[in-house]
DNA sequence: ATGACATAGGTGCTATGA
């Protein structure tokens, strides 16, 4: 089984691409963010024609997120925003999924972390705000569902391997010590960064700056991570970066990540 | 140097991203 995410950066631009890679890999369980397009925007029937449900929390112009399960598996409980944090901003997205070939089901919570602009800012404040709230409310989450993956955009670095210049960018957003610390409290609670567990190989990024040649010139970093509960790390086989889908035109900034689970 | 690209909204430019 496997279980991707992907920040689209516009899932209207990017349905052509999406489509395509869906019938090129299938994967059983997919979260998107950036959808960048209201609810009732959202292409269900294109998703559905490829053999897919969706939920999806969608917003004018900025965030949105969705889950997407290949049929026949099915997406319950499903929940939107944070419970009692009042937010305009489409960031999460949870729904426990029965995945396709069978097996327990999986509980599945996809996030959309604010970027944070620069520290000292407003928006940084927000963004350690809301790691809190998703922390707070990751807990009991993790107590009542044995088996849960929280996937995404984190806009966080975990150390100095996720990126491309690490002493260039010491303390700026995404490497800062305030958002690595929020990253390794969600660990604490019981997950497990999966990419990780297969010690990939230097350079492993999953964004780069549409600028400069950062593609070509690998400047990049690895800020889109699946994170997995203890019940679920034993059965992990692989997890990758699709760099393929950047080279192509028209690219989203940010490239999937791709775990395959063993089933059961 | 706060730019370079890309996207949305709207129709000239600003806001935002990472």
């Amino acid at each position: 089984m496997q279980i991707a995410t992907w920040n689209v950066n516009s899932l209207a631009v990017r349905l052509p691409q999406l489509l395509d890679w869906l019938a090129e890999r299938a994967p059983d369980i997919v979260a998107l963010q950036e959808l960048k397009l209201p609810d009732d925007r959202f292409p269900l029937e294109a998703l559905r024609q490829a053999g897919y449900d969706a939920v999806w929390l969608g917003q004018k112009t900025y965030n949105g997120v969705a889950l997407l399960v290949r049929a026949p598996g099915t997406l319950h409980e499903v929940q939107r925003h944070l419970p009692g944090q009042p937010d305009e901003q489409a960031r999460l997205i949870a729904a426990t999924v029965h995945p396709a070939g069978g097996g327990e089901p999986l509980r599945v919570v996809g996030v959309y972390v604010p970027n944070g602009q620069a520290p000292g800012s407003d928006k940084f404040a927000y963004k350690l705000r809301w790691l809190q709230s998703l922390r707070a409310w990751l807990a009991p989450q993790l107590q009542r569902h044995a088996r849960l993956v929280l996937l995404g955009d984190f806009n966080i670095t975990f150390d100095d391997r996720d990126v491309w210049d690490p002493e260039g960018l010491r303390e700026t957003i995404h490497c800062t010590t305030a958002e690595r610390t929020e990253l390794q409290a969600l660990l604490a609670l019981g997950l497990h960064d999966a990419l990780r567990l297969f010690d990939p190989p230097p350079g492993t990024f999953t964004w780069w700056d549409y600028r400069q040649l950062a593609f070509v010139k690998n400047r990049g970093l690895r800020i889109d991570h699946i994170l997995i509960s203890d019940a679920l790390q034993p059965l992990a086989r692989a997890c990758q970066v699709e760099r393929a889908l950047r080279k192509r035109p028209q690219p989203s900034d940010h490239a999937p990540v791709v775990l395959t689970l063993a089933a059961t």
